[in-house]
DNA sequence: TGCCTGTATAGTAACGATACCATATACTTA
DNA sequence: TAAGTATATGGTATCGTTACTATACAGGCA
């Protein structure tokens, strides 16, 4: 392993001064043709890389970006926000620096002394689930995006699933399809009693609420259950939508695993899905939703989605300060086979 | 946000020289007690963090590891080689720089440039699934170690699943519960015809003929089944292995999605699990496992080992050189209730 | 007393790259 | 022809930190 090869010997190598390097690797002007020849030739054949750390103390930015997770992986998929955002680092030449705050305060503002050390441009703080958070340091300290997640105070921006829409969606695929008792399956926080600040549970609510009155259907309280998400519990609640005097015809289920428990349960009640009831859910856990038979019909969250707009964000408003607006992006459909036509009779 | 305060706005705060000041950081001897206090308010009151990019230029290691990944998210679980590695190298105080091959060669050799612009200090270089790679890059560069694949030749250290392990495990619990026929749903690569060199697919099958051997017990090849992963085959396969003369009384299913789709197919039998027929998976995948009604025993894939493995054994031998030897870590098994204890009778 | 040795302190030269300044030539244009 | 401009080139200070060197004073010992 060759130690590091500098400008200087470059230099030398290619008989110039350092200063004429220097312009060559920056494509400035005023070099001759032949000595920029030279120049590359030395570059080459020492197997030079430049030191971006020289670089930064000399005055360039640091080119890294935080990137900063509290840990607890609910959806799996969520480390898409992670890969989103690598994605548009690197299409504006930047690195991500990842770090875990490990749920604990303390190790989170180790973490963003870590990065401050090395002079971050920006600090993506992602959650795992969408959930309001308390920001473990200074938000002074470096320009800060928030990806699914937010402050109460919406004191700095973020990039949310829009839940809303995505009940909306959901809903609405299912009033397309000619449904029209949709049963819903919402999640319900597991911790006991406590009125839940889970935006994913009011918002996909309203959405589903909001697709119903747009379609002309009247809410019926009946059908809408909310699960502790056990597989007790989603059975449970499948069994009281399909014994209800009026049972419904499709059911939206909170998410995947819902959809799961949903499938055996209708099976055992030997109704076929899409034919009989169909279902929807939630999250698009591929392995999940390809794996049911049917193919689960189901909704996106726009976990690399966000993570491009986070970075996106913070490279757009580098100069300028940043704006805490707070985003919400649209939860798209995944057609699969678990939601069918059903024929409607003209009146 | 105050910009950049150095070391020589330290020293002057606190009347003292600048070496003075790098003593107190580095907390060498030779600082009389009342300047060390001096220098140690100054740092607090003007909020000074020390410039990792100055002590790296003047000599010190860079704190940075490398981690590449090829973005084929096969089980999103795959992720958790990147917590593992985040968990290691933050107790080692490294900070990990990840990229994205985004499997073309091309972008992974300009991402091991980024990394040597900055001097990491090693690389991890990781596959979403196991599986023999090609280095997208030349060896000499910085020291590697591959974490869920490996060379063909062996010529750089890997960490991978012990497949072989992961087998025999499946097959033991089987066993140890009294099973005697236990067929085998084993996975088989998409790709049409070729014999696949992924190492799950013999590894697992020969821990699985050892394990019935160490029982006495001959193999059978009609319980042997190859899919091609997609739900139709996987259903396939169960009913082709319970229509057999003299059916298995458990099945040992390539991975979870397997067994999804084994639990419906076992259903539709009227088959109940784990009374008529235990179901062991592979991989762990939580959301699908725990989603199961009887939940899911299952095999762990050790992606957060390898992790961990992989910095781990960057950080041992950084002084020596890397030797290449191929470290293989145990699946253990994940119990949960869909199998059961039979009792056989004694003759 | 004179000479070590240990403690305490500060000044300064690096590390590698770049921006600024100085210099030198060739070519315009008033 | 003198002055001005575009092109080409290299020397050197600088970024923030630490290692090295130099200096100074104390006490210990011959």
């Amino acid at each position: 392993m060759n130690a590091k090869v500098t400008i200087k010997e470059i230099a030398k190598h290619a008989q110039v001064g350092t200063t004429t390097v220097s312009r060559v690797l920056n494509s400035h002007p005023y070099v001759s043709a032949e000595k920029r020849q030279r120049v590359m030739e030395a570059i080459k054949t020492l197997d030079y890389h430049p030191s971006q750390t020289a670089r930064h103390l000399r005055g360039s930015p640091s080119g890294l970006l935080g990137f900063l997770t509290d840990d607890v992986a609910t959806t799996p998929y969520a480390v898409d926000i992670i890969r989103g955002a690598q994605q548009v680092a690197w299409e504006h030449s930047m690195v991500l620096l990842v770090a875990d705050s490990g749920r604990n305060r303390q190790s989170a503002e180790a973490a963003v002394d870590v990065f401050l050390e090395r002079e971050v441009e920006g600090i993506v703080y992602a959650a795992m689930y969408h959930r309001p958070v308390e920001l473990p340091y200074d938000l002074e300290r470096a320009p800060t995006v928030l990806a699914n997640c937010f402050l109460e105070d919406r004191r700095s921006p973020s990039v949310v699933p829009d839940e809303f829409d995505g009940g909306y969606t959901a809903t609405e695929a299912l009033l397309k399809a000619g449904h029209r008792r949709i049963g819903f399956i919402n999640l319900w926080e597991a911790r006991v009693g406590i009125p839940s600040p889970i935006p994913a549970i009011n918002g996909r609510l309203r959405g589903y609420r909001q697709a119903l009155q747009d379609y002309g259907i009247p809410f019926d309280a009946a059908l809408v259950r909310f699960t502790n998400q056990s597989p007790a519990d989603n059975y449970h609640h499948t069994r009281g939508l399909m014994s209800l005097p009026e049972p419904p015809t499709a059911i939206f289920c909170g998410n995947d695993k819902v959809a799961m428990t949903c499938y055996s349960a209708l099976a055992e009640l030997n109704l076929h899905i899409p034919q009989d009831v169909a279902v929807i859910g939630f999250d698009n856990i591929v392995d999940i939703a390809e794996g049911l038979l049917p193919a689960l019909t189901t909704i996106q969250l726009p976990h690399y989605e966000m993570g491009k707009w986070a970075v996106q964000y913070l490279m757009d408003s580098k100069s300028s300060d940043l704006k805490p607006l707070q985003r919400r992006l649209p939860c798209p459909l995944v057609l699969r086979d678990s939601v069918q036509s059903i024929f409607i009779p003209p009146q």
